[in-house]
RNA sequence: GUUAGUGUACCCAAGAGGUUUAAGGGAUCUCUCUGCAAAAGAGAUAUUCAUCGGUUCGAAUCCGAUCACUGACUCCA
């Protein structure tokens, strides 16, 4: 039996908003699209939060033994400015500004997003299509939508047009939004003159003389809406009905609204079965935004260079910080949060290293015993089941780390469990933390010579306490503690450190 | 204004009607181990879930109202 059939997936449908079993379009496969970045700036922490959840969503799909294709796109143009449909792309702008090609812009910061994206252990999709690489695709979609009557063009530009495709299907299904609502609120731009109505969106857009970007189309020299890409892309390498489409909360409207009309006025069909969306973060209870100057950068986090940070911390530590919530969730990040997941973490990766020098001695099952450990790792896969809540594995997992030091400080002995019962807690708590959860030991400082350094320290130590010494092995200790280098002394005289 | 969501201990946070006499992490305190530390283990710290009503045998969980916060879309500047 799968594992997939032992835990079946629930998870909450943003469409819909109830949470669901999941069931696959053909069984044992996963198609999963994300919206992936737009590759103007450097990827900031509620992007990193969106992708760490999917990347979980795909991790744990494929760890139950799913074959999961992941697409998460680039966008590399088309983001408008605002979506008013106006204003200068802005892949096109940034390139004026720093007199660079946009194609250049587009591999500067794609390349700083794989980085980020490697410093936080997060895995690649299994396709990372750009939309500039399907343009032949969204120009065809277009031309589709107007041959249904459901888009129209206007001086060179194509518009998608919602009050017709709502006369017989549902704009707001997805967002909640009632189409009148939106009518009614909108502010009128004299440039808006071109759409029949105001809540049409751009499908292709004529380029301006100082647009860079612009390829040929049958209705001008111009260049695709945002939000077709995704449509194409998705569609194209997961079919007219997938599983699941992923994105941050703030892309549920309009751009996931605007995804399921064309899709739904192109191919007839819901184009997904399950929209998951991931929540935003906060800083210290407000909203984390460049105007209010609280949002960072990876690198200014693990570094520990903004106003708003005591210190620095690790791309590890703020992974398990996030999966200390749920995705559906808000989270807030403050430092008091922070220096409380970077000690809760050591002691998760502390009790990893230990188990996996754990070795079987022999012994035969204590049923009390063994029904305690195989109930948290039971508890691992239900709370993973359970629409991916992380939160809960993790404190399963925390309880497994009281265990397995119980068997290292041997308050457990491993000769009460059988083989069978060791090997299925060990790998479990080792999967869990490193391939489901994707944690694994901080990148630290381990230089071969400065450990080469404190080991000969630690020698000269025991050396001291074998004779007794205590001042002079009080003062390497605690020379080092200055240093940073935290000395642990264990029972067999065996004397370990950790870098701060 | 429209719409979606949130409000749980000192801090972060799980919880989707009875298996919770409210997980887990941090913090604080006590004990065990230890020459002393550190680490680790054991225990303690919310009669209570923003407020007020209601439904129910039973609610943090459902419904209504109020207050506060957040996102999106607007509006104003």
């Amino acid at each position: 039996m799968a594992l997939y059939e032992k835990y079946p997936v629930h998870l909450s449908n943003s469409l819909g908003g109830k949470k669901e079993v999941f069931k696959p379009v053909n069984p044992g496969h996963i198609g999963m699209y994300v919206c992936g970045p737009t590759v103007y700036n450097d990827v900031h922490l509620g992007n990193v939060r969106t992708f760490l959840t999917f990347d979980i969503v795909s991790r744990y799909f494929r760890h139950l033994g799913y074959k999961v294709r992941y697409v998460r796109n680039i966008t590399d143009v088309g983001h408008l400015e605002n979506d008013a449909d106006e204003g200068e792309d802005k892949i096109a702008k940034k390139a004026r500004v720093e007199q660079l090609e946009p194609m250049e812009v587009v591999k500067h910061y794609t390349e700083g997003f794989h980085e980020v994206m490697r410093q936080f252990n997060i895995l690649p999709p299994s396709i990372e299509p750009s939309a500039t690489g399907h343009l032949v695709e969204q120009i065809e979609i277009t031309k589709n939508l107007i041959d249904k009557g459901l888009a129209y063009e206007v001086n060179g530009s194509v518009y998608f047009d919602v009050m017709k495709y709502h006369t017989s299907h549902n704009y707001g299904i997805l967002s909640g939004r009632v189409i009148e609502d939106l009518i009614e609120s909108g502010r009128k731009l004299d440039s808006q003159d071109e759409k029949r109505n105001k809540i049409d969106f751009a499908l292709w857009k004529k380029a301006s003389p100082y647009h860079i970007m612009r390829w040929p189309s049958p209705w001008s020299i111009g260049f695709p809406g945002w939000h077709i890409e995704c449509t194409v892309m998705s569609t194209k390498y997961l079919g007219e009905t997938f599983d699941i489409h992923g994105g941050g909360m703030d892309l549920k409207f309009p751009h996931h609204e605007c995804e399921i009309a064309q899709a739904v006025g192109a191919n007839g069909k819901q184009p997904v079965n399950y929209w998951l969306h991931s929540n935003m973060l906060t800083v210290n209870g407000q909203k984390m935004s460049k105007s209010l100057g609280n949002s960072f950068l990876p690198r200014q986090l693990f570094a520990g260079d903004h106003a708003l940070l005591e210190k620095g911390f690790g791309p590890m530590t703020v992974r398990f910080f996030m999966l200390q919530s749920h995705y559906s969730s808000t989270l807030d990040f403050s430092n008091e949060a922070l220096n409380a997941a970077e000690k809760g973490f050591r002691k998760l990766s502390n009790a990893l290293g230990t188990v996996k020098k754990l070795e079987h001695t022999g012994g035969s099952d204590n049923a009390e015993l063994r029904d305690d450990l195989l109930k948290m790792v039971d508890a691992c896969y239900s709370n993973m089941s359970d629409d991916f809540n992380t939160a809960k594995t993790l404190a399963a997992l925390f309880e497994m780390s009281a265990r397995i030091n119980d068997f290292k400080s041997g308050n457990l002995s491993l000769k009460n469990i059988s083989e069978e019962t060791f090997h299925a807690f060990r790998n479990a708590y080792i999967q869990i933390m490193e391939d489901v959860l994707g944690l694994r030991e901080e990148e630290e400082h381990n230089h071969e010579l400065l450990s080469g350094v404190i080991n000969v320290l630690i020698d000269l130590r025991k050396k001291a306490r074998v004779d007794k010494n205590y001042a002079l092995s009080d003062k390497i200790r605690d020379d080092l503690k200055q240093l940073g280098v935290q000395l642990k002394d264990g029972k067999d005289g065996e004397i370990n450190f950790t870098i701060e």
